[in-house]
This record gives structure tokens, sequence and C-alpha cells, in this order.
DNA sequence: CATTTTCTTGCATACGTATTCAAAACGTGT
DNA sequence: ACACGTTTTGAATACGTATGCAAGAAAATG
């Protein structure tokens, strides 16, 4: 049942040659002429032999090994950029090494990370403290926060343009001719609800309009189930919302259409930011901001592959084009005559 | 930028004692002086040291590490599972080393495993070929098929009860006086399938009913959709679908309401499996069995954790209760008098 | 106090691979 | 045939930790 672990000993007493022929036969570019190298590959096969990664990690420092660090994974939108993460980094000898955190246990979770001697760290979720991303980017192994923006600490960031996206429906809103809009903001502390945040406010500045009311779900269902209930708590009742992201404004549709009867859009007008899979289900057709998670993905691993590469760490930050999906959760802009 | 790594030697100077009293410091149970054990816990700390968990790993076989292999992550199902594993590795010293496959590269991905060194390994997604869970199991390293079945492989398994909840659908359907009963298949070879079908099937059977209507949609969205297309492409339609799992039901309903302009449940009543978060969330509300995601972690911890320690690779398969979840996507049974 | 018994400790070694270095093989031009 | 530059090769070593072993220290027993 416990088949012996073969090792690169064992290939080249078959082959007839040395452990280091059988070492340089593996790696990419090693003097090694292609005569002994298939001797090794046939023997290898035979055996039935794959290198030890552990070992190599050992010796080089290469343990191909990238941490991901995320908060949760209710929200649609981080399941498909680890998915999508693992593949690209699959495709380039690199494999994911799962972290969750909770809010307690930051700390301890950076100093595993580090016995793994991990070559590189994406921290993927908006709620991870500032010092965490601190304390990482010292350890000297690069780190990238993804949709997530820290200017004081040196590590690099990954993030669409929240900012251009809080704009853009903000101008949306008005021109659709609403006139109470409110907003629900995520975690108080995330760059990424601040950025958003700002973006709206001045979009709607820009219009001569304000903020209608506004109030706070942290991310989380229940929390922006809650927020919306407060909104419309009085006689008089937004006629616009923006919630932070798609994962809360699903529960404030549902809070909307099922406790207060209200229909949307043409009681009031909801709008999100992700674009995740389920904004465009029938059961919401939500207009909201692409997060264009492709081109995210893509930078992230060119960043962590150059710093991995040239083993320098500078720091780097990309801001991708936010883009607005208009579907039919929201009143449209009249046409112009 | 770079600090240098610092090793169990290092510690060892600084604490005045061998690197042996450093190792035994850190490991559970071994024999150190509370004294000693207190001098190095704080030369420890004073450095920033970590064992390395690589090179631990080397010398003593145990990577710590977890292999995760799953086809995709769209099905809500799947990240739930993913995160509550996670966590319940976590907390036992464990990592995930998470594995995307396509149906294209298998076997290469268990050898990229076997290069890991991983100390178990966790298949879960129902698309996962035989072939490559046989391979899997052939390396001596423990298999857990999550979700998933595979009599003749000596992988555990962890499932729900898939046949039982086919049946008390099936019971369900009957009971709300539904007539054309028809079924949406996820993938034709999987085993989760195949049982929910079967099940279904049985307690048709039992109520003297039988299925009148088949359609396949591998687990897909845009298959599901298709599938329910084509179910009610003529005039007389079924007044009931089951659906073999929650994320193909949404976008069956999707297509129902949409394209179709059927009413759900007065037209037509949908049921799904699985019970991820969006079947509760008002704009589905589906009915649908609870696959019990906490206990199937439950039962794969304990799975893999007595093989690691005993060191003895037997099978196991845990079979968990499924529960009926009554929502408002299917007519209910009419009360008795 | 002498003598077991139990704890601690340091030394040395092993884990499986990558890499340095020097030696050997090879090829080329004279 | 020779000398010379270029590849190719094997021996030896290093990576950072865990552990068997024997010796030393401490504690317990008589």
């Amino acid at each position: 049942m416990k088949r012996p672990k073969v090792t690169s000993g064992d290939v080249a007493k078959l082959a007839q040659v040395s452990q280091s022929a059988v070492s340089r036969s593996f790696s990419q570019d090693a003097s090694v002429s292609a005569d002994t190298r298939a001797k090794v590959l046939k023997a290898a096969r035979k055996l039935g032999y794959r290198p030890n990664v552990i070992a190599r990690a050992m010796i080089s420092g290469r343990s191909r090994l990238i941490a991901v660090l995320v908060a949760y994974l209710d929200n649609q939108f981080y399941p498909i950029v680890i998915e999508q993460l693992s593949r690209a980094l699959q495709e380039r000898g690199f494999h994911v090494l799962l972290f969750m955190t909770d809010t307690g246990n930051q700390d301890s979770v950076v100093q595993q990370m580090m016995g793994y001697q991990v070559e590189g760290i994406v921290m993927a979720s908006a709620e991870l403290s500032s010092t965490l991303a601190r304390e990482c980017a010292q350890t000297g192994i690069p780190v990238v926060l993804f949709n997530r923006y820290a200017p004081s600490s040196p590590a690099s960031s990954v993030t669409s343009d929240n900012i251009e996206g809080g704009r853009l429906l903000a101008h949306f809103l008005v021109e659709g001719g609403h006139k109470r809009i409110a907003f629900i903001a995520g975690s108080e502390d995330s760059s990424t609800n601040r950025d958003r945040e700002a973006g709206f406010y001045r979009g709607l500045a820009e219009s001569g309009h304000t903020v209608w009311a506004r109030a706070v779900g942290n991310y989380s269902f229940e929390g922006a189930a809650e927020a919306a209930r407060q909104l419309c708590a009085s006689k008089i009742k937004p006629d616009a919302i923006f919630v932070a992201n798609d994962h809360m404004a699903f529960s404030v549709m549902d809070v909307l259409r099922n406790e207060l009867k209200l229909r949307i859009p043409n009681d009031i007008s909801i709008v999100g930011y992700d674009d995740v899979p389920e904004a465009s289900w029938g059961g919401y057709n939500l207009t909201t901001i692409k997060q264009p998670s492709s081109q995210m993905i893509d930078a992230t691993i060119s960043i962590l592959m150059e710093q991995i590469e040239r083993e320098s760490v500078s720091r780097r930050a990309a801001v991708l084009p936010a883009e607005l999906i208009i579907r039919q959760s929201a009143r449209l802009p009249k046409e112009k005559p």
C-alpha cells in the first residue's frame, strides 16, 4: 500500500549516471548532454520519479509557493479571483497556499506563511489590517495587496479605479433623475470603500448634488440588510442607493422588495460594485461597476514574477479601468431628444 | 530591504544552547526543561525566528500540506467548503495547497501534488475522472473524495445521502400534486448525479409515478439554461423540475421566468440540491436539499487526521444526512384535513 | 551517602536536492 | 600528433531541521 519514495539517487543508479546528472536533467538550462538527459528521463519515467519540491526549496530557496490570504469567500468576487490566480500561477510552475484569517489571529498568519518560505504573498481581501500588510512587506517577500491599497506600506497593490467607478455611478444616478441618493458603505477602514465613497461624492458634487443619507453594512449580508432598513425607516425614503459592493447589494434588494414591498427600479434604484456573476442573474439584474478581474490577475502575476525574478522588492501600484455595466436595477437616464 | 533569514542555529547561539535544544523547544512533546525552553523562546522572539517548515518536512516527512483539488469555483458550494476546510486544517497546523484542474491536465496535477510531498489529498469536485482518483490513491497518500464516490478505488469518500435526498424531493413533488415531473441532470458520469437521479426515480416509483422528461445540464449555467429550454419547447410543459444542483437551478429559474414568462411556483415548481447561500436569497427562494457542509468537513478532517496519524490508508466512506429545506419555489403539499 | 532511575543536553547524522569545482571528455584547427 | 577551448561529468558540500545516541545532571530511592 505504501510505495517507497523514489529519489534522484535511485534514478541515477538505474540510469548509470551520477545524482548530479539527474538533478541537471530536470532543470531547464543546465549543462547536460541530450544523450544523458534522455537516459535519465527514461529511467525516471520507469520509476515514477518526480523531483521533490521540498528538497529543492531547501537548497535553492525557491519553494514555488505563493501565499494567498483571504478573510472570507462568501462574496463571489474572491472565489473567482482565487480560481484565476491559481490557474495562472500553476501555468508558471507556482502554487497557491491558502490562508484564511479572522480579525483575531492576523499576526500568527504571517508567521505561518514565513514558515513555509513562500516566495510571494497576495492579500486578497478588503478586511485586512494595514499593520499586517506592513509586517508582510518587512519580510522582504514580494507582497501584493489585491483590491486594497495602503500608501504607507511598501507593498505593491492592484485595484480597479475605485474613485472613477464611484464617479461613474454618481453621474449615472443623477442623470437618471434621482433626488435622494444614499450610500451604504462597506467597512469604514477599507481603502476600497474609502475610494468608492470619495469618487461617488465627487461625482455627486460635480453635478451639484450631495449624498442624502448614509449607512454602514460592513461588507456583510446581514449588515447590509440592517443598513437598508435603517435608511428606509422613516416615511421619506431614498430614491437611489449605491451599495459599496454587489454582495451587499443583493441583500439590500431582498430587504427592499420583500420586507418593504418596494419595486426596483420603479420605487427605488440600486447600484452595486464588482459585477460578480450573480449580478447578471435574472433575479437581480444589478447595474454595477465591473472590476476587470482578469486584468487585475495579470497585473498581480506580473508584479510577483518580476519581483521574484529580480529579487528586488520595489513598490508598484496598478490601477485598472472600471466599467459601468447597465442593467435593470436602476432607472435609466432619460434619452436626450 | 531583505532581512537575513534567521535559523535555529542563530537562536541557539543567542540563547547559549545547542541547535537541538532549539528544535526541541519548538516541538510539542520533547524533552526540554521549562528553563531552557523559556530561554530559547525569548531568544527566538527577539530574532523573529520561526521554524522552517520546509526543512522540517525534509527530515520528518511531514509537510503539513493538504492538497485540495477543484475543477471550478463558480458553484458557491465549493468556495464555502474550501473556506471551512482551510480554517479547520489551519487550526490543526495544516494548510491547503490549492490545485485547479481542467479536463485536460489531470494526470500532471497528481505529479505536482506528489512533488510537494502533501500528506493528504481532498478531491472536491464532481467533475474529476475516476482514473485520477485511483492514481492518487495508489500513491499511498490518504485521499478523500469530497462530494463524490468511487467504489472501485481505495480512496475514502464523504458525501451527503444523495439517494435519500433525491427520494425526499420526489415525495415532496408528488405530494404537491405535480403530474409532469422532469429532471435536469448534472454530469452524466458523476456519482453525485447518478445517486440523486436514482433516489429521485425510486421516490417517484414508490408513489406510482415516473419521470416525465429528462435533460442534461452538465453542472454548468449555460448547459442548464439550454436544458430548460429543451424541456419546455413543446406546448405541453412539465409542471415541476428537479435540477441536480442549486447552481443550475438558478439558471433554470431565470430562463423560465424571463424567457418563457412562467411564474414560479404557480405555473411550474423548481427544486434544487445543495442549499448554497443564494438559495435563500429573495430572488430565488429555492426549495432544496441541504448538504450538511460542516458535518462533511468534520468527516473529511477526521478521516485525514486518522490516516495521517496511523500511517495506514484504509478506506472509509462517510454518508451524511440530507435535509429537505422548504422555501417558495415549489408548490406545497396540500394540508391534510 | 551510595546507587538507581529519570530528565536534559549536545554531538553527529540524515533528509533529497542544487550547485561549485576540478577533472575528464570532446571537438577543432594547426 | 599536439595544444587549446568548450562541454559534460562526478565528487563533495550545503540548505535548516529532527532525532538516535551517549553522556551528564538531577532527582529519587535505599
